[in-house]
DNA sequence: GATGAAATTAAATTAAG
DNA sequence: CTTAATTTAATTTCATC
């Protein structure tokens, strides 16, 4: 019998790890290429990967743009403070903001403000506009600073896995 | 002659557009499947996408993974302000930061601090490790504050093509 | 020159042992 | 798990507009 059949609830091997990893930086790998490093058959590294799949440690697959190619040279971290916290004013912000196409991320945080927002424009004029036509155009905004990118030091999708193994 | 191979230095055209929106959210759609969405054959479309690869406005496929599943749960942006900004401590924070496989983003920024980092960890005891071991034991690091993620309001690796239509 | 149909090659997926 | 068969997609070729 094998053993390497992993159960739903069941922890990663070390094998599934090394599949994420590989998948993290380079979806492109052929099922082929990606059965090589690991030292397995085509088979069953397929249903490795489709079993990743299927129980979600995969959420997707997708295309990596390069932001100032395609004229979203800008990129501004915004934190925001609400000004009241009223379930009913959470709610409408989240709804509102997961509308506008210019934000990329948006997370609730504990601290010193509620939100903080990555916000992809072409330039200075067009975050201007957005924030005078958009975010401050919403209910209950308190304060928003805006934190202009001035270089990305490391961008990655991917994250560390090295303490599963 | 031709105008529509795409010179390098050439805007997109409304086509390559759409083939960028559509990768961006799903890097596993075939070939046909997308020329079907834009009303060519499988070929045209094929050349289009390895043209937009080779001009570098596609940098990569990558699997996009659920923290939660494999054990990173919790997300933290922190705020760093360096105690000096001659080039060379500049550099060194720089080089330093990048080898930290649980820093997943780092941004220099103009504003009230220096950079910004998104840090993916286990739980609050590995961030409690790893401010104290790595980001502490950084020669120049003056002010750092942690703001805890507590809920993923939106999270997207898709820039807003719309302008480019 | 770009296009789409058809041929070829390679990969994904399934089936059998 | 492996190997082999099958299906599907990627890639190339080619005749055509």
């Amino acid at each position: 019998m094998a053993q390497n059949n992993l159960p739903k609830g069941r922890p990663l091997d070390e094998l599934d790890v090394q599949i994420l990893q590989l998948l993290q930086r380079n979806a492109r790998l052929t099922n082929r290429e990606i059965a090589l490093q690991l030292g397995l058959s085509v088979t069953p590294t397929y249903e490795r990967i489709r079993r990743l799949e299927r129980l979600g440690y995969i959420q997707g697959y997708v295309a990596l743009l390069d932001p100032r190619r395609i004229g979203q040279a800008l990129t501004v971290m915004a934190t925001i403070r609400l000004k009241e916290h009223s379930r009913e004013y959470l709610e409408q912000f989240v709804e509102q903001v997961q509308k506008l196409p210019e934000v990329m991320e948006c997370y609730y945080v504990a601290g010193d403000f509620d939100y903080i927002l990555k916000v992809a424009v072409s330039d200075m004029d067009a975050y201007q506009q957005f924030l005078v036509k958009k975010l401050a155009g919403l209910e209950n905004i308190g304060q928003v600073q805006s934190h202009f990118i001035m270089m990305d030091i490391k961008k990655s999708t991917a994250y560390p896995l090295d303490a599963l193994l």
